[in-house]
Formats: structure tokens, sequence, C-alpha cells
DNA sequence: TTGAAAGCGCTAACAA
DNA sequence: TTGTTAGCGCTTTCAA
């Protein structure tokens, strides 16, 4: 191919041949500047980058990832929507933190059990991602036994407990978090207090699994005796609007055998769609029902409610943080951290018997 | 290379020669069943696939995208963080469309005019996404003659009016959904309303703007005499904490020389900000004041708020379905799309002179 | 219907 | 410090 033919030939695309050609130095030379090499005169750095703005030039992701191996792409992959409170949450923070280093991220959101099996199978010899976030999945044997034969590193959002085949893994202390809105409930004078929350049978999602056992468990602490301390959730398992399974959880609770005078909730969305369905029902909260959420999402402070503050934006900084360290190669000092919830106090807790009685 | 070397070599990754080898075919026809091509035999298909499943082969999508033009690729460009109520809803929106068609996302976000600039001056000529959507700017001349030298497809979601450039978009219809809350407040009764929004300047994000327009006009339309359909408005523009500007906006609303009986306000989170700054004061609403706002994110829900509902999630879906058409080579039948809002009725919302009056 | 071969645009030894 | 060169793993003509 001769000269002639190369330059009217470049109509497609600005290569890194004709920035190297524009500057007259080498390929390589241009693909060092661009890369922040120390190994280049200043001289000479000058007039690649003069080349490369006056071309527009910008690098070919692909031809970069195949020649070098790296893909500078990080996978995000979670259960259920990817606009979750939760999941975009964690995706902004996560951002926040690859942007800065030149990382793209790759949002993926997979919806059961299978779609789950199938995507973490095809990890292990994906070179499609440098590393991979991992939010909100319940593990089982098989998951974690295919997570470990993933040779990138992989990172794990609210999985706690279980950390086996992630490298690393951030996620909110449930027991702690519990632990205070308990401990509230009983300061507030509260002696038999319940749990609610959808079905209880192990799911995809991670999530209401181990509060309820943190809720028993820091009843127990408290001095709760089991009756005293109970679970209230859905007996079936098919999906349906919040309001419904609100409506059936809220007719539990008002015939419990002992009505419980506060209440923790799984999430702050069930909370306030339970808080309306009792209000139907002329039940005050907090006169007469104190209820306690879970997350702070907006919502939470749009409708007034107590609720114990997770922050997922923070759990994606801190994710992708690790990430860039393990693609450092640097070995983490604490690789599974565990952030400590407080519950945030407003008008849907009160004090016992201090209201209008029925 | 002999045999030997060859296999020894290929401890680092499973390529497409692996595979071909495996089969007992050539590279090409591998790919070429790997893609669904209908040139090729079913009995060879079939051990193709069988020899890719034993391997666990996945395809680089660097090499194809390199060997091919195409990246599979989609740029997510939005104003603000990724995962604000707006965004993160586009972005879900998009996935759900993409996801089945094999293209990955990349979303990247940015905060500031100059960042916005540089990213779009790199549009012209970046091979890493075969398409962009491009979400909640307000565009300016030079930003627009940019877009237009954009060879890959670009398609704008809420960007109305706006639609040089891109050749696509879908908005919302601002004009319909402030004139149905107009009518709305008319209906009950209210004679002197009020817009009430964030600064009014020029901005990066699209929003207020339009919307404000939309109002006084929709006033006019109405009957409303420019002195009972007013705008109250921030009058500096440092950014702050929202609390702090609805009370802000509380001051000018509740000082003004005629006080509005029932408002618009520019969002959802606004309103709720402004209600309680209100409620704080012995103001009710909606008694003493009717609140519309703007959105019916989830808080809207939560907080019982009276609103305009646009839906981002189909926004999403929408600009996705139009990219897709764009990139099959398809001229669009309504390439600029606006959909209607409508008006969520809720409790801050009641006919004037129906409470109990100070 | 299949195979051979020439790149896609870049990076990373290795040499100079 | 810079240039030369050999691929990275795939797709896609072109021939068979």
């Amino acid at each position: 191919m001769n000269n002639e033919n190369r330059e009217s030939a470049s109509s497609s695309h600005v290569t890194i041949a004709d920035v190297a050609r524009e500057a007259g130095v080498s390929q390589a030379t241009v693909s060092r500047t661009l890369h922040g090499s120390s190994k280049v005169t200043a001289a000479t750095r000058q007039r690649v980058l003069q080349a490369a703005e006056s071309l527009h030039f910008t690098l070919s992701q692909n031809a970069s990832s195949l020649a070098s191996g790296r893909t500078n792409r990080i996978l995000f992959l979670c259960s259920g929507p990817l606009g979750s409170w939760f999941n975009a949450g964690v995706l902004q923070g996560a951002y926040e933190v690859f942007q800065p280093e030149r990382y793209d991220i790759t949002p993926a959101s997979v919806t059961g059990r299978h779609e789950l099996d199938n995507y973490v199978a095809s990890l292990p010899t994906m070179r499609n991602a440098d590393a991979a976030i991992i939010s909100s999945f319940q593990m089982t044997e098989p998951l974690e036994d295919q997570l470990s034969a993933v040779s990138m590193p992989t990172v794990g959002v609210d999985i706690p407990g279980h950390t086996r085949g992630f490298d690393a893994s951030v996620g909110i202390d449930n027991l702690t978090g519990m632990d205070r809105a308990v401990r509230l409930l009983r300061a507030l004078g509260h002696d038999r207090i319940a749990f609610v929350c959808d079905r209880t049978e192990e799911d995809m999602v991670y999530n209401a699994t181990e509060r309820r056992q943190a809720f028993l468990q820091s009843a127990e602490t408290c001095g709760y005796s089991t009756d005293d301390a109970t679970i209230i959730t859905a007996n079936d398992v098919n999906p349906r609007p919040i309001a419904e399974l609100a409506a059936h959880l809220a007719v539990q609770l008002l015939a419990s055998p002992v009505r419980p005078t506060a209440v923790c909730v799984e999430t702050d969305l069930l909370a306030i769609a339970l808080i309306k369905e009792l209000s139907r029902q002329h039940i005050r909260v907090p006169e007469d029902l104190s209820v306690i959420g879970f997350d702070d999402a907006a919502i939470a402070d749009a409708a007034e409610l107590t609720t114990i503050r997770q922050d997922p934006v923070q759990l994606g900084r801190d994710a992708a943080t690790m990430v860039l360290s393990l693609l450092q190669g640097h070995t983490l000092e604490k690789p599974h951290i565990l952030m400590e919830p407080i519950v945030v106090l407003r008008n849907t807790t009160a004090r016992y018997g201090h209201g209008d009685q029925d």
C-alpha cells in the first residue's frame, strides 16, 4: 500500500498512526505519551499531545485492550432492577471512584437463579472485564465454587457471612443495626415487638434473611421472650404489588394473639406501605404502634419514618476502592468490611402508652 | 510454533482457535456458528457448540469489536449523579431493551459544562461505542454543532425543543403536563397560583426552564393575569441543601404581596421539602395551600403528594428502541416523540376555601 | 458450506 | 529516549 492510498484510506477513522505521522514520531511513542509514561521527552510529549488534539484523536479501547490484555472495564452485577434505590446507589458510588481512574463500568442485572448461574458460569473465561463487583446475592455452595474459579478480582457488596469465593467484600452490619433498633424500642417501653417481612424462604436476593435472624438475636439479648418478639411474614411466595403485601401483613399483625406495640420492617418501602394500610384501619402510628424501617431511602425522609440507615453509595465507593487496590496487586489489609448502620429517629416511633389509647 | 508449544501455551485463555481445533473446523466456521449464521450445517453447528460449551468458551468482545468495527456497546451520558431517580430510571429502561440484544451499556455522568463539552468533543472520533443516549442537558449552539459532527447514532432524552444534532429524541410534554396541573388548580377555585423553582438562569441541566415557561403559558390560557400567576425562585445561584433552599423559597412564598393559594413545584423533592418547611410555620397543606409536585417519584407516593407523573424507565426503553432501529439502518417514522404526563391526585391539593381558614 | 489469510488499532518486548 | 516488530483474538473477504 503506497502513501497516497494510506492517506485517502484514512477517511474512516483517526488512528494512532495518523497521530504518529502528524507528530513525526513512532506509534509506540504516541502510545507511551498517551499513557503518561515518564520515558518521553517533554518536547516530544508536547508535539504528540498537540497532534492528538488537532486530530481529535481518541484511543480505541478495543485495540488497546486486545493488545494489552487489560480491558479497563469493570463488571457490575446486581440482582433486580438497575434503577432500584440500592443498585443505583452502589453503581453511582463505584462510578465516582472508577471514573477518575479511567475505568468504564458495565452494569448487568439478573432476575433469577438460573440467569445468575449462567452469568457466573461465564465469568471464569470471560475476558471482557478486569474485575467484577457483585451485589446483593444470596450465595449458594455451587455459586461460591464457581466464583472461586474466577481469575479476575471479585468483590461482593452486601453479601455478608458468605465471603468465600470473593477477594473482598463490603456490607452492612445487620446485627448491630437491628440491635440498635431493638434497644430503642425496649427503651421506649415496648414489651411486645415483631419483625415484619416478605416471605422468608431462601431467595436469590440477599436481604431479609439475615435481618430477621439479627432481630431475633437482638431481641433475645434485650431480654424479650420468644412470645414477645415474633416474626410476621407473608405465608405464600407469589410476587405481588407492595400495597397488597402490606395489607396481607397488616391482617396478620392486627390479628396476632398478643398484638405487638412496635415493629421493625424489612425495608422502608414496605414500612410505609404498612403504615398506610394501618392508617386505613384507624391504627395510628406512632400512638398505637411504633414502626422502624430499614434503608433510609429518600422516601423515609418524606414519610418521616424512623429507620435504620445504610448507605449504598458509600458501599459502592468502598467496593470500587478495593477493586482498584486488588488490580494494583496489593493485598488488602482488611478485605471484608462491615459498615455500622445507625438509627435515624423520626416520627413513627414513640414511648409506649403515651398516645391516646383506643 | 509446533503443536506441543501451542497446546502448552494455551494456559492463559481459551480462544476461538481452541474451539476450532476441538471441533475440527476452522476459526471462521466457529465465528459463523457463534453469530448464528445460517450458512452452517446443522451437524457442524452441533459440534462447534459442543466444543465451545465444553471449553467454557466466551468470545472476546475486544477482539470481535476490533475486527468487525462494531463495539456492541452503547454510551449513556447523563448529567448529575448516576443514581438519581431520573438517571437511574432511564438507565434501567435502556438496559431492559439492550440486554436481550446483547448490547452493553457504558454509563457516564458529567457535572459541569466544561466536562460536558470535553465529552461531546471526543464523540466524533470515538470508536468505543456504536451509539449514544444523551440525557437531560440544556443544549447550546456549539454543543449542537458538535453533536451534528458525531457519526454514530445519538438519541436525546428529555431535551425537547432542541433536537438539532440528534438523530432521534424522547421527552415529556411539559406544556401538556403543566396545563393539566394549572387547569386542576383553576377548577379547585384557586385564583392566585405560583410556580416554585430553583434559580432560573440557564443551567447545564435541562429541567425547570421549560416547565416554568409552560406554567406561565398555561396560566395565561386559563385566564390568570400576570399578577395572579407568578414565579417564585431562588435569587442566587449557590448550590445548597434542599432544606435550605426550601426555607428560602418558603420565605418568598409567604411574604408575597398577594400570597398564592396553590403552587406548582419544579420537582417532588423540592415540593416535599417546601411542605415540611411550611408545616414548621404552621401553614397547612392542603388547607392553607395546595401543592403539586413534578415526577411522581417513590417519595411522592410516600408523602401523599399530588404530582405530575413522568416515567424515566419508559423514556429509557423508548430511547433504546430507537437506537436499535437506527443501528439497523432504519429511518424512524417519528424520530422525535413526546410523552404526555398525567396528574396523579393525592392529598396535597384541595378545593380552595374549604379547610378551616387562619 | 467451509477454509485460508489478511488485517482491525493498539501495546510491549527488544534493539538501537 | 525512541523506533521496529510481532502479535492480541477475532471477523471477513475471497477461493475452494
